[in-house]
DNA sequence: GCGTTGAGTCAACGAGCGTAGAGCGAAAAG
DNA sequence: CTTTTCGCTCTACGCTCGTTGACTCAACGC
C-alpha cells in the first residue's frame, strides 16, 4: 500500500504509538489507559506495541521521558520571573509527557518515582540559585506552589482558574514567589 | 465466638471496613485498591463489602466523606493563620479520608469531581473574607498553593519537605499568603 | 528471481478484578 | 423449643487486562 522503506515506517509507527500513549496517560493516568486504547488511538494492534516497548511499564516510561527546562539561575529577580515563565508555559502548552507524569504521580509508584527525581532537579537549581539559611527548604516551597497552581489549573480545571489568562495568574503570584526568594542579592 | 449484639457487631465490622478503605484508598489510590485487600485487611469476606456498600465506588464515596474544615474568616491577618493552621493540621494528621481523595483525584473521576467541590467550597469561603476585583482568583491562588505543598509533602513525600516542622513552613508559608490577601482590611 | 528479514496481525491464554447468589450458623423473636 | 432474621462466608461467573507465540506479507540483500 504505502511506498515507504521500512526504517521510516517503523519510525513513524513508533511516533504515533508514543503520541497516542502520551495523550492518553496524560488524560487518564497510568492504570485507566490500556495498551488496546493506546494501539487503537494509533491506529495498530496491541501485540504491537508490545512488541515494540516490552511492557506497559516501559511503554510509559518511554511515553514521559521528557528533558526537564533548565532553570539557570542568577538573581532573585530573575529567579522569579523563570519560575513563573515555566508557569506561563505550564499554563500554555505544558509538553504532554509532563502532564502524563503527573497525572499519574499518585497513584502509579513509577511515576511517582520520576516525578520526585524531576522536581527535587529544579528544587535543587532553584536553591543554588538562592542564598540564606534554608534555601534549599524555601525552593522546595516554590515548587511545590508551582506543582499545586498547574495541577489545580492543568489537571483538577478548577473553574476558578479556567479562562484566567497566564499573565493574570504571573503577576498575583509574582509577589508570593519574592516572598521566599529571601532579602539578599547573591 | 464474640457474645455483642447483632447491631453492636455490625456496626463494628463496618467501621473496620472503612477504616480498612480509607487506608488503603490514601495509600495506593482507588484502581490499585482491590476490594479483596479492603476485606482482607479488615478481616472479613469480600462479598462482605459489597453487601454493605453495594460497590467498590460507593465504598470509596463513603469512605472519603468527611465533613470539611470551615474557614470562618475575618480580616486577612486571621484568614491567612487559618489557612496556616489548616496546613499545620494538614502536615500533622490530616484526616486520612482527605489524603485518600487527594491521592485519587488525578485519575478517578469521581474523586475528581469531590475534590473540585471541596476546593471550590475552600476558594468561596476564602474569597468571601477578602475585598478586592480578583478575591476570587487570589483565594483560588492561596487554596491551590496550599494544595501544592501539600501533595507534595504527603503524598510525593519529598525529601526536602520530610522532617521539615509544620510551624516552619508555615512560618516561610506566611509573607507568601500575605502577599495574596491585597492590601485592604475589611 | 529468491531466500531472508522484519513490520504488522490474529487468536488466545492466564490472571485478577468487581460482582452475584446460594448457603450456613448464631442471635433475635414468638 | 421453634421459627425467623441476618451477619457472614463460599463458590463461581463474566469481563477486561497485559502479554505471548504463531502466522502473513511486503520490503530488502544477493
Amino acid at each position: 500500500m504505502s511506498e515507504l522503506p521500512r526504517a521510516e515506517r517503523r519510525r513513524r509507527t513508533e511516533r504515533r504509538i508514543l503520541d497516542a500513549a502520551r495523550e492518553l496517560f496524560a488524560e487518564r493516568g497510568f492504570e485507566r489507559t490500556t495498551i488496546r486504547a493506546v494501539a487503537q488511538a494509533a491506529g495498530v494492534d496491541p501485540a504491537l506495541v508490545m512488541q515494540y516497548f516490552g511492557s506497559k511499564q516501559e511503554l510509559f516510561s518511554a511515553a514521559v521521558r521528557v528533558a526537564p527546562a533548565p532553570v539557570a539561575g542568577l538573581g532573585p529577580e530573575e529567579l522569579v520571573e523563570q519560575v513563573l515563565a515555566s508557569l506561563g508555559m505550564k499554563l500554555g502548552e505544558l509538553p504532554q509527557a509532563s502532564l502524563a507524569m503527573m497525572r499519574s504521580m499518585l497513584t502509579h509508584p513509577d511515576a511517582a518515582a520520576s516525578a520526585r527525581a524531576t522536581l527535587s532537579g529544579q528544587i535543587a537549581q532553584i536553591g543554588a540559585s538562592m542564598s540564606g539559611e534554608d534555601a534549599r527548604l524555601r525552593a522546595a516551597l516554590m515548587t511545590t506552589i508551582m506543582l499545586g497552581v498547574t495541577v489545580g489549573h492543568q489537571l483538577l480545571e478548577l473553574d476558578e482558574l479556567r479562562d484566567v489568562p497566564p499573565e493574570e495568574i504571573a503577576r498575583l503570584l509574582r509577589p508570593c514567589l519574592r516572598a521566599l526568594t529571601g532579602p539578599d542579592v547573591p
